[in-house]
DNA sequence: CAGTATCCAGCTAGATACTG
DNA sequence: CAGTATCTAGCTGGATACTG
């Protein structure tokens, strides 16, 4: 009988891992922006979004109320959008200014970090859209091929 | 009393957003580079991990067989790296070869979809090198202010 | 060697209702 | 207007055991 068991020798291994796996900063940035509300956030903030439905888009990065992203981004529950937002002011993403008016207002706006971020990720956006096409078409074949 | 309710015209909003999130390449490109053992099978397979702990990396993509990316990925089940496998396979980011030996040899490489998108996630991996630490700060910052 | 099959915990996100 | 609080369904990923 070995001194350490395969079990304990893998679970070594597993918690070595997830520490690396923990401080990777790659892994970090991943799980940071996909969120499923994060890259539309980030459009909005940055000017990819229409004003309005048929509006043409900017691209300038503008601040915006909560209840202006609240109607951008059609679909979202209160609870993600707030939980969304604190996130990514927490990580200095985006800031978020109070106005002490009554009712109170509320402007959210991308920080120099926060546009560095949404730039890196138009990278992924043009991949997307030149590529993910050819992917959909390749799982089509794999599917009919496999049943 | 209105024709539509607020929750017809929200559930209405919804099932639009819905399918505009569903056909969003952006967001089906998240999905799919966000799950937890892509990006580490992406490394490995496109010569960013050594080939034994401590080895320089050779930047040179390189098939792999399915225990050397096993060994390589410390931590990964049985189940899910095979589940990713797969699905980058399905996708035709990676090609799968099996070789009629006895037992069976299984080889795996970035096709050259799969580098493309590599090479563009390298990006992200810049971004994340250069700038996650500033974030990691600004959590603390934010964490200490808030208590 | 390279997988399958089954079961289960934890987390993400949505629905709903309430508030300073 | 801009949130908070609570409950819950579904999905991702892990543990474990078995196989051509």
């Amino acid at each position: 009988m070995a001194t350490t068991t395969a079990a304990q020798q893998r679970a070594r291994a597993k918690a070595e891992y997830d520490a690396f796996l923990a401080a990777c900063p790659s892994r970090e940035l991943l799980s940071r922006i996909s969120g499923k509300w994060v890259a539309l956030v980030f459009a909005a903030l940055g000017g990819n979004a229409p004003r309005r439905p048929g509006d043409d888009c900017t691209g300038e990065p503008r601040p915006m109320r909560y209840s202006e992203l609240a109607r951008t981004l059609a679909g979202v529950s209160q609870k993600m959008l707030t939980q969304t937002l604190r996130s990514l002011e927490r990580d200095g993403l985006v800031r978020r200014t109070v106005e002490p008016t009554v009712p109170v207002t509320v402007t959210y706006e991308l920080t120099d970090l926060g546009v560095s971020l949404h730039r890196t990720m138009r990278g992924l956006k043009t991949w997307a859209e030149t590529h993910m096409d050819d992917v959909i078409a390749n799982r089509a074949t794999y599917d009919t091929r496999t049943g």
